[in-house]
RNA sequence: GGGAGCUUAGCUCAGUCGGUUCAGAGCAGCUGCCUUACAAGCAGCGGGUCAGCGGUUCGAAUCCGUUAGCUCCCA
């Protein structure tokens, strides 16, 4: 069959993975392997597939396929996020365009019915689209955080945390989304300097004749100035001294509020004065907590001033028109002092980019003390692991400041708060709650409590709320394997589970709360390893966004240049731990990566046969090339452990990737191949199968596609015998001493081919040369292999020893070798005495240098024996080299 | 303001325990080649004050201090 000279990966592709996943390779059940297990991060069910995934699944697709040839259990569990507030938002936008309908028009349950119709329809794409990726996740897995059994973890978590006293209900400062109309988490809320203005507003003190005889406060909302309580000054500030303990007038109201002195106040900020407003300021809130002040809330849930704003013209206004009108009011009332610009950091919504309002409100909270000690000790102890090492300080300092988590939203589309009010109770003021995971039950327990048993179900109100999304997919590790109904079965298997490949901004959210919840709920950790990968960004170090429109759509890249390119493109920029400069030139090269593997094969298959070669010197060059290759692929394969080991995929598929390209391709291939119309002996065409096979399974795991076609275009193979499924190459030591005198005779033809380049001699004209005849170099070609192996690919038509340097001979050095080669043209002998000078000169320092260091007593008494040695054996060669350098130069002379 | 990290070739990055002819790789660049697997290729080559300064050490890209610049996190 002919071979085309340009690899075409796209049938190819699909072909494979339809063939994978029809044997089940994908497939995972307990059994007596060791497990090796990935959970997902799940995306977002209404996500398509970004840059930032593909970087991410790669790395959990080459892990697992790792795992797999290495003998192991390899389980990767698939899986969305119902990602409420994200979800909820499409669905309600979905709804508005495509059916005319507002949320508001619907019921609870009539929605929920849309959002489950829009979820079957468009969610979950992300999961077909990593198959093209070649993801050998276990499909029959996929799970869902919002599936039956998953959602019966969540509320039954819910209910054991209450019971607990681990999880309360609570009046508390939140970030409030006034357009989503839901509390955001901090990490929610993003922060950005923002021109902004800062207002000076005189406070009249009560009682005196002079308006201007008062307190100026230096505030960003203006508006909010009705809901002030109090005015704060430093106890230490001279010029606040007599104010403290009187009272100032809101301006336009007049109402007096009292002011008071703290040490929170900075004497240098603004004027040293502080206004107050409980209501609207978290650390305003923190004072009036303090000091037992009065809680004034002006804004609503949407924004807008409401009436217990006093000052009746803003009332009903939006914060921010407020905040306009009130300007020339208070010019007007004369307690304006100035308006200054300023630049502040503003929080906004992560998603609908509104201002963050703070805002007290009654909400759900999880109490972190308790949860938070396991989960840092076994981050500090390194029983989790982190890569970067150094991602543990920021998650130790984020644990240290770690606040109760508030868990409800004022969303429909998610896990509904399993909390019962009574009914008759006003909203926001209910004086008693019922947790269970049922109506009913919630009504037993009402009964009881309220010491009432003719209370019924219409008496009951559930909660409206539901719960953060991270409350639901902090128990993915445990929840995937049915672990809380079922604690002794498959998750005693998976569980921990081996890695968690993750981008850094969701350690807080995530990584640490799945920490939390292993550890509450398993008594044990949920991963042992967490590897963060980098931020993918494009060649100006710009973060790939669809709004900058700088990524490359990841399906179109795929299709035209081949998963398996876009896998190698992917993983080259991204070195452990660092932001990832994507560049489609990596992709390209990618490409000819697979194009260059494809030729290969096309040369091997294109041999004739022979069964024995065509002479011993013949033989002798392929032996010695096929122990080369072994040797140093036991070499790579070393190396290549440990990179798997620490988690440095990028470099582990580099190493691969010149040993193929460079050593087997450049060097190797052509050690073995044939001369024109030549066949190729059995043993080494065999040979040469059974090295191109291992290497495809060795590089399986980075471009899993083309190394399962060319596995099986190499040999007929038996049912199952798939590339997949082999066992991972062994690393075993290596002779390192014979892949020394290789190496060293590489550089021979190299400085062979460079003497060519020099002086344009053609490749195909056979040249002379000879060795200077020493004990050292009679040891380097006692094999016959290596002599026919360099006579063959510095194309020569002799080299022997000799004693005496033939004329017209270019020299060269290697190691401590001289070589000389024949050349019919004039040496210009002042041009050679030169070159040999500067090398001598050169060799000399060297030398000097070592013995420098080895008549230093310090240093020989110091160092270990074995770099004292080695100083020694480099002095030794140095002053060979010198010898034959000065007997050159005697003889150019 | 507090904390973490980074600075090595034109670009992106390795460099393990301080010690090998240690200053590396990939890409880009330059020179010569359409040589019979591959021009998506082959052969060869040139690039670096390891950010600056100081210290520890027999020995520093590596450890310590300090300065500068950049990035990120938290407030």
């Amino acid at each position: 069959m002919e071979l085309s000279t340009r690899y075409a990966p796209a049938e190819v592709e699909d072909k494979w993975y339809a063939y994978w996943e029809n044997k089940g390779y994908f497939r995972s059940t307990p059994d007596e392997r060791e497990p090796f297990t990935i959970v997902i991060p799940p995306p977002n069910v209404t996500g398509v597939l970004h840059m930032g995934h593909m970087l991410n699944n790669t790395i959990q697709d080459i892990l697992i396929r790792k795992a797999r040839l290495d003998g192991k259990n390899a389980c990767w569990v698939p899986g969305t996020d119902h990602a409420s507030i994200a979800t909820e938002a499409k669905v309600v936008r979905w709804l508005r365009e495509e059916k005319n309908l507002r949320k508001a028009d619907l019921t609870r349950d009539e929605f929920m019915e849309y959002a489950y119709q829009w979820k079957d329809k468009y969610g979950g794409i992300i999961l077909s689209q990593l198959r093209k990726l070649g993801a050998s996740c276990d499909w029959e897995r996929t799970a869902f955080t919002m599936d039956k059994g998953y959602y019966n973890d969540v509320i039954r978590v819910f209910i054991d945390l209450y019971n607990k006293g681990k999880l309360y209900r609570g009046l508390r400062m939140v970030n409030w989304d006034p357009v989503a109309k839901t509390v955001l988490s901090n990490e929610e809320v993003l922060h950005k300097e923002e021109q902004s203005q800062l207002f000076y507003i005189r406070y009249a003190l009560e009682g005196a004749e002079n308006p201007d005889n008062g307190i100026v406060i230096a505030t960003q909302r203006p508006e909010t100035i009705f809901a002030d309580v109090a005015v704060c000054v430093n106890p230490n500030d001279p010029r606040y001294k007599d104010f403290v303990g009187k009272n100032v007038l809101i301006p336009l109201i007049n109402r007096p509020i009292p002011v008071i002195a703290d040490d929170y106040v900075d004497v240098e900020f603004g004027t040293g004065a502080l206004k107050i407003t409980p209501a609207h300021d978290p650390n305003d809130y923190e004072i009036g907590q303090r000091y037992q002040l009065e809680i004034i809330d002006t804004i609503d849930d949407d924004g807008r001033i409401n009436a217990l704003c006093t000052y009746q013209p803003l009332v009903g206004l939006d914060r921010f028109d407020a905040r306009k009108q009130i300007r020339p009011a208070l010019e007007e009332a004369g307690n304006l002092v100035k308006v200054e610009d300023y630049q502040t950091n503003i929080g906004r919504s992560e998603r609908t980019n509104a201002v963050v309002e703070p805002k007290l409100s009654l909400q759900w909270f999880v109490k972190m003390t308790d949860l938070r000690e396991p989960a840092v000790k076994s981050v500090e102890e390194r029983d989790i692991r982190f890569y970067p090492d150094s991602m543990k300080n920021m998650y130790r300092s984020w644990m240290d400041g770690l606040r109760d988590w508030c868990v409800s939203r004022q969303l429909w589309w998610g896990h509904r708060i399993p909390a019962w009010y009574l009914a008759a109770d006003p909203r926001g003021k209910e004086s008693a709650v019922f947790v269970a995971d049922s109506e009913e039950k919630a009504l037993e327990i009402a009964r009881i409590q309220t010491g009432n048993p003719n209370l019924n179900l219409q008496d009951l109100r559930q909660d409206e709320d539901v719960l953060d999304t991270w409350a639901s997919s902090w128990l993915w590790p445990i929840s995937v394997f049915d672990g809380f109904n079922q604690p002794d079965g498959e998750i005693k298997y998976y569980y921990p589970t081996n890695v968690l490949v993750t981008a850094p901004e969701i350690i807080f959210f995530w990584v640490a709360r799945m920490i939390m919840a292993g550890y509450e709920y398993k008594g044990e950790k949920p991963f042992s390893h967490v590897y963060f990968t980098g931020i993918v960004r494009d060649h100006l170090r710009r973060k790939m966004s669809k709004s900058l429109g700088n990524s490359p759509d990841p399906l179109v890249i795929i299709a035209e240049h081949g998963a398996d390119a876009v896998r190698y493109g992917m993983l080259s920029c991204a070195a452990a731990g660092n932001d990832v400069l994507f560049d489609m030139k990596m992709v390209e090269n990618g490409r000819n990566f697979t194009n260059k593997l494809w030729n290969a094969l096309r040369l091997v298959r294109g041999w004739d046969l022979a069964e024995e070669a065509e002479n011993e010197s013949v033989a002798a060059c392929n032996a010695l090339a096929i122990q080369w290759m072994r040797e140093k692929f036991k070499q790579i394969l070393t190396s290549l452990e440990q990179d798997f080991n620490t988690f440095h995929l990028s470099e582990a598929m580099m190493s691969l990737y010149g040993f193929i390209w460079d050593d087997f391709c450049s060097w190797y291939l052509e050690m073995i191949k044939p001369g024109f119309e030549k066949p190729i002996d059995r043993a080494t065409y065999e040979a040469t199968l059974n090295l191109f096979g291992d290497l495809m399974v060795a590089l399986h795991p980075f471009l899993p596609f083309i190394t399962e076609e060319i596995w099986h275009q190499l040999r007929v193979r038996a049912e199952g015998e798939d590339c997949m499924v082999q066992p991972y190459p062994k690393a075993e030591s290596a002779d390192e001493s014979f892949i020394f005198k290789v190496e060293k005779a590489k550089e021979v033809i190299a400085k062979v081919r460079e003497l060519r380049n020099q002086y344009q001699i053609k490749p195909r004209e056979a040249l002379n040369m000879q060795v200077q005849d020493t004990p050292a170099a009679q040891a380097m070609y006692e094999s016959e292999g290596l002599v026919a192996m360099i006579r063959k690919l510095a194309v020569l038509s002799d080299f022997t020893f000799t004693r005496e340097e033939a004329p017209n001979s270019k020299s060269f050095l290697v190691g401590t070798e001289q070589y000389f080669v024949e050349l019919n043209l004039q040496i210009d002998v002042e041009a050679e005495r030169k070159k040999i000078n500067e090398e001598l000169v050169y060799q000399q320092g060297f030398v000097k240098s070592i013995e420098g260091k080895l008549s230093n007593e310090r240093f020989v008494a110091g160092a270990p024996a074995a770099v004292v040695d080695n100083e020694r054996k480099k002095l030794a060669d140095g002053l060979a080299r010198i010898q034959i350098l000065k007997e050159q130069l005697e003889k150019l002379q």
